[in-house]
DNA sequence: ATAAGTTACTTAACACCAGTAAGTAAAGAG
DNA sequence: CTCTTTACTTACTGGTGTTAAGTAACTTAT
């Protein structure tokens, strides 16, 4: 029986320090990769250069990641995690409701201008992104920008702003912002100084668009 | 004399002819890369799905575009042709200042509806195609934007909007728009209706936003 | 008419990519 | 000491854009 109980204890420290040591694996992958994509952007991302990186062969990253997606969404998973996290501070800042909508569309704004690689894939090339429900969460990502929904629910509540369908004028917001992102990475027409400008424009426009009186 | 001038006149017929071919050719592979990308899009376009459709070898499209690039500027050149044609009608039914900019906005969000494909690559993956400017032409393709800028600018003079800096407010909306076409098009969440829905909101919110009283 | 030159195209190849099947060496279990 | 599992590699398939070198046909000049 001793010997039963020993070697149970034995195996079974075996198995969690392999387990273990497979984790950190793992983030060494996960690492590299996202080092890669951040320096290299989408194009300069393969599987055999994040390989390179670690050190081992590029199949062996296939034991870990299903494949170059799941790496990929890996990725987006640790810079939605900051996205949500920045857009929740933002919306506590604020105790007016219209300016809370501001706070949150700045914040919007301002993870994008600082990731624009990111942002690009998490909400422009790879929107199936969105859909998917994270690991040990039951809702799925897109669930975010409810955020901004209660936001408008609370200011027209508050007779704020004027009464409307809460979900569209999200949604009008949303695409205002988002556009702005876009318009900033994509084109380089659009320097810093302009998208400044064009973010302020747009700030009194949703202000004079929205407010009551 | 007569010799010379005979030969002469059958060089300059068989030059012109073999430029004709090469044109002719030139067409045909065009044709077949559009519409190969207006089937399969951006990810099942490639120089040799191109090659394979007219016949040739991979290698032959060389001769008649410098890279995958140059081929696929020359597609979104004739989309860009549709899209400032498309704005150009719009903005000239209106007579009402703020109901032109309005349809500039429609005309835009019909564009991106009607060709996500070419409107992802144009606007979103590769912006510096619109700095670019068209083979016989002077100004680079973004001026097509300046119908916006224009409208702005009138729709202030004649005191129809609040005043305010013209290219801020234009690339506001011009943002709005793109905001909303990208939404459409990336996000398996924003169906034709909820896109719809939005629009509505947005044309309300722009409304209420620039007009004076 | 025949030789020389030009044009249009192909063949072969390079360097990369994502992904899979089969093999190997080491570690652990009985 | 053998058997099995684990971790990883080698070898390969089929795909990509692109270039260098070769060939066949047509054009021009003598």
């Amino acid at each position: 029986m001793k010997h039963e109980n020993a070697s149970e204890r034995v195996r079974q420290a075996s198995r969690s320090r392999r387990a273990t040591q497979k984790e950190a694996l793992r983030q060494t992958i996960l690492r590299a990769a996202a080092g890669l994509f951040a320096e290299q952007g989408y194009d300069g991302f393969s599987m055999r250069q994040v390989a390179e990186r670690i050190g081992y062969t590029p199949t062996s990253i296939y034991l870990y990641f299903s494949d170059k997606d799941a790496l990929l969404f890996a990725i987006l998973d640790e810079a939605f995690v900051r996205f949500t996290q920045q857009l929740t501070a933002a919306a506590a800042t604020s105790t007016d409701p219209v300016e809370r909508i501001v706070a949150i569309g700045q914040a919007y704004l301002s993870f994008g201008l600082q990731h624009p690689e990111h942002y690009q894939l998490m909400f422009v090339q790879r929107g199936d992104f969105l859909m998917q429900t994270r690991a040990n969460e039951q809702e799925p990502r897109y669930t975010t920008f409810h955020l901004l929904q209660r936001a408008v629910q609370a200011a027209m509540d508050g007779g704020h702003i004027r009464p409307g369908p809460v979900e569209s004028i999200s949604d009008a917001l949303w695409a205002l912002v988002h556009g702005l992102v876009s318009l900033a990475i994509s084109f380089p027409l659009f320097d810093a100084a302009r998208v400044e400008r064009a973010a302020e424009a747009a700030v009194r426009l949703v202000i004079a668009g929205l407010r009551r009186d």
